[in-house]
DNA sequence: TAGTCGTGGCG
DNA sequence: TCGCCAAGACT
């Protein structure tokens, strides 16, 4: 166990990746760095980080900040109800904690968005606790290092895993130990092409002395994914277009989007658009173009996004709010300063490179 | 406990 | 092109 403390420790010290919360950390960047990384991969997070550090230096600022900006600032990095509780832990720490991250992972776990790896990963890395920070890096490290021949996900393994760690927090190193562990299986203990080669552990690893790596960890059962067509509609008022903002719950809660939904069997998205607009705003409306279909995909969705510029058919009325919380008509340039779900995003921009927009909106037209 | 919740990159 | 993935939390 001391040989394999000292490999991993020594192995950090040498290919620890520089990045920025690692230059103080400070516990309001260690804790954002936290929640930008779950469910992203580093290089993903990094730049989002350095943006809201700019913009928000410190908790009492992000605190202070509106719902709408904060999620502006998140925009293209997906599960944002990550955002949301980002806001809500901010201001719990400011109005309860005096503006201070609380160091005890059990005080931690108790705000918005810390769940048992991020209490963890803070009370370690930014206060130096000797607890442990079990993420899906670990728990593949472990599968393959004690060759784990069941799923990680299942209630055993993960039990012996937690226990397994907390048996091997080297005490007073707890912040390089668990970054040692995470950082190796982000660069060494890949889940599809190992290099055990370059392993400071390989000597250590009883899945390599069985030749195992690659059937560890046991994966769990595959997700199957779900093609779908949706179809979305910009209505134009006087160079305007229609967006709404959607509900507080659910997938994109409080991103501004163009109403439409899914095209149902029999149906072609030109008929989905008209009918789905129906539903959403009471408004009766014409397609005058097929503007792109986007292509993208959220959780396990795979979806074909057809979008069509839309007229008023009838007397132009003031939109209903069935599917949303708010409502309104924006330019082409507005559009930028607001956050939308990254299919809708593509297609924005997508019509301002083309120089469409002007195209599309300009009322003279 | 099992589903939900995004996204862009990669082979 | 497309299946598969990659630093969890919440209900």
């Amino acid at each position: 166990m001391a040989s394999l403390r000292e490999a991993l420790l020594c192995w950090f010290a040498e290919n620890a990746r520089p990045l920025p919360w690692r230059e103080s950390y400070d516990p309001y960047q260690v804790w954002l760095s936290e929640i930008m990384l779950q469910q992203t991969q580093m290089e993903r997070a990094v730049g989002y980080f350095q943006r809201f550090v700019a913009r928000f230096p410190d908790m009492a600022s992000l605190a202070a900040a509106s719902e709408e900006e904060v999620l502006k600032l998140w925009e293209g990095l997906g599960y944002y109800s990550r955002a949301k509780n980002l806001l809500a832990c901010a201001r719990r720490v400011v109005a309860a904690h005096g503006g201070a991250l609380p160091h005890d992972p059990k005080t931690l776990q108790a705000l918005p968005g810390i769940g048992p790896y991020t209490a963890g990963a803070v009370a370690s890395i930014a206060f130096a606790r000797d607890v442990t920070a079990v993420d899906a890096n670990v728990e593949r490290v472990f599968a393959r290092l004690f060759d784990l021949d069941m799923p990680v996900r299942e209630a055993r393994t993960r039990a012996f895993i937690l226990e397994t760690a907390a048996a091997l927090v080297p005490r007073g190193k707890a912040r390089e130990w668990n970054q040692a562990l995470m950082e190796l299986g982000a660069l060494v203990c890949l889940p599809k092409r190992p290099r055990c080669s370059e392993c400071p552990l390989s000597g250590q690893c009883e899945a390599y002395r069985l030749d195992l790596v690659f059937e560890r960890p046991v994966p769990a059962k595959a997700v199957d994914y779900i093609p779908m067509d949706v179809a979305s509609g910009l209505l134009v008022r006087e160079g305007r277009v229609f967006i709404q903002k959607r509900p507080e719950t659910g997938v994109w809660a409080g991103l501004w989007e163009f109403p439409g939904g899914t095209v149902e069997s029999g149906e072609t998205p030109e008929q989905a658009v008209v009918r789905e607009f129906r539903e959403e705003t009471d408004l009766d409306v014409a397609i005058t173009a097929k503007l792109a279909v986007v292509r993208h995909g959220y959780t396990r969705y795979r979806v074909a996004l057809h979008c069509f510029a839309l007229r008023d058919l009838n007397d132009a009325a003031e939109p209903a709010l069935h599917a949303a919380q708010e409502g309104r008509f924006a330019t082409l340039a507005e559009l930028s300063g607001l956050a939308f779900p990254a299919g809708h995003r593509k297609l924005i921009d997508q019509l301002v490179g083309q120089n469409r927009g002007g195209l599309l909106l300009d009322p003279m037209r």
